[in-house]
RNA sequence: UCCGGCGUAGCUCAAUCGGUAGAGCGGGUGGCUGUUAACCACUAGGUUGUAGGUUCAAGUCCUACCGCCGGAGCCA
């Protein structure tokens, strides 16, 4: 007996398999049965005839319940009334264990339903078809940077300082002390990229803002490369080819749950570099010759970006963005010295920033005065400037939040799907 | 945190001017030899989010609270 796996079917055609799963679904037909068995690789149609299977196993199969779990004996045979192809005529099915009356039904479900039943929800196809995506953009960071030189090397996730100012972090004690659930692993990576070079790190972030948009996630992925001797025009070519990669790769080996999930991929073939390059002021007057009332110095809101985005049918960089909005390790532009030489990347259709990063301070006093200026301690940062007392170059990075990015490529109007457990403002469970 | 909306069967929803709870799906039972979220018949299933209030009468009106959904600020 062979023992396989649904997306494998194929090769076994005429020959008697065994495959271990679950039941998707049932029907029947007088002495006929149907039923779709579900193995985490893919759904397959089983028939039987009262009088090919054994008289247990027929009987069996009435009481099967959805979601119930079993392995199933049968030959393979291409037939062109199954979906995929191929179908299993049943010889046995060995019960496993029978399924409680299953929750999620093949019909229509409310949100709050569903996120309450997410460990469930992992089941239904939808959802399958875009973690598998998330897993192939994961793989796909992973190996553009290994391919290029770069060497992982994580950040921790408990931290004594606050990167980006304080008011959404989560607080936590450490054996006595106050500590955060990291919000990037930025700064830990400067040190990291003086050391090796070029670097990035993979992990969880954590957000406390109470935001509650469909963009906004408390707990989310980022992956962040640091690279010595970069300026911001190199930095904007690496996130270019960066995008272009993970986009190229998701089509190629993920074209079947993009059409499952109904992505447009003609739009998605057109991500290829070049981007568009604009800078915060040029972006500022399309704005404004589009009518939008928008002041110098302010920060681009949602609807703000999609007017941009809409210009084009590609990711957009925008660079060069007022400094006093921006984190207090930004690089000044010595061309203006009311700029901040950094970086956004928004995704077409109204997607938004996916990445956000720059070129960082690497002057001691400049660092100094700007840590300073942001009334940030600078006790927990003496260790940070160490790296602009010992042999300081210039450098700069990026981080691309996973989930979006996930939610972009598989056209999902909202982060919770992008994830496998989301954490949300008002949602820790399950 | 602010603005708006919604809480009715396991799920998705309906219930006219305030008049006493209804359908589809799912479950159960029976039927059907090629079904695709199968179909057909029958059937069980309700303290209408919680606590007050108005009224002869409240799912429906009022107040408070709780929960969720959508949007905003901010960000990846």
């Amino acid at each position: 007996m062979i023992q396989t796996y649904i997306n494998e079917i194929g090769q076994y055609v005429g020959k008697e398999v065994s495959i271990k799963g679950w039941l998707y679904n049932k029907r029947s037909s007088g002495k006929l049965r149907f039923l779709t068995l579900r193995d985490g690789t893919g759904l397959l149609q089983g028939v039987m005839f009262k009088d090919d299977a054994d008289e247990g196993t027929f009987s069996l199969f009435d009481r099967l319940t959805q979601e119930s779990s079993l392995k199933v004996n049968g030959v393979v045979r291409q037939d062109h009334r199954a979906p995929g192809g191929y179908e299993l005529a049943i010889r046995r099915i060995e019960l496993i264990q029978i399924a409680e009356e299953y929750p999620i039904s093949p019909k229509e479900h409310g949100t709050a339903f569903l996120m309450d039943h997410r460990h469930l929800w992992l089941r239904s196809s939808k959802q399958h078809a875009i973690l598998l995506v998330r897993d192939e953009i994961i793989s796909a960071c992973r190996d553009f940077f290994h391919e290029r030189g770069f060497v992982l090397v994580d950040a921790p996730i408990f931290t004594p300082n606050a990167s980006e100012g304080t008011t959404a972090l989560f607080e936590t004690e450490y054996f006595g002390e106050q500590a955060y659930l990291t919000q990037s692993g930025q700064l830990y990576n400067e040190a990291a990229a003086m050391a090796f070079g070029r670097v990035y790190c993979f992990g969880p972030t954590f957000r406390a803002e109470k935001a509650k948009t469909r963009r906004h996630l408390t707990e989310f992925w980022m992956v962040e490369p640091e690279m010595a001797f970069y300026d911001l025009a190199d930095t904007m070519d690496l996130a270019e080819d960066f995008i272009t990669y993970l986009v190229q790769r998701v089509l190629k080996n993920k074209e079947k749950e993009l059409i499952l999930l109904e992505r447009d991929l003609e739009k998605l073939g057109k991500v290829v570099k070049p981007f568009p390059r604009i800078s915060y002021d040029d972006s500022v007057q399309i704005l404004q010759e589009k009518g939008i009332d928008f002041k110098w110095g302010e920060d681009f809101g949602a609807a703000d970006e999609t007017i941009l985005s809409n210009e084009f049918d590609k990711p957009i960089i925008i660079h060069r963005y007022p400094l006093k909005s921006k984190a207090f390790y930004m690089k000044t532009d010595p061309q203006n010295h009311q700029l901040a030489l950094c970086l956004d990347v928004l995704a077409p259709e109204g997607y938004g920033e996916i990445i956000g990063g720059g070129q960082r301070e690497d002057k001691l006093d400049e660092l100094e005065k700007k840590i300073k200026k942001h009334k940030l301690p600078f006790e927990v940062f003496k260790w940070y400037l160490d790296l602009r007392r010992y042999g300081s170059v210039p450098h700069a990075g990026f981080g691309l939040g996973i989930e979006r990015t996930v939610a972009w490529i598989c056209g999902r109007s909202h982060l919770r799907e992008t994830i496998p457990f989301p954490r949300l403002l008002s949602r820790i469970y399950p």
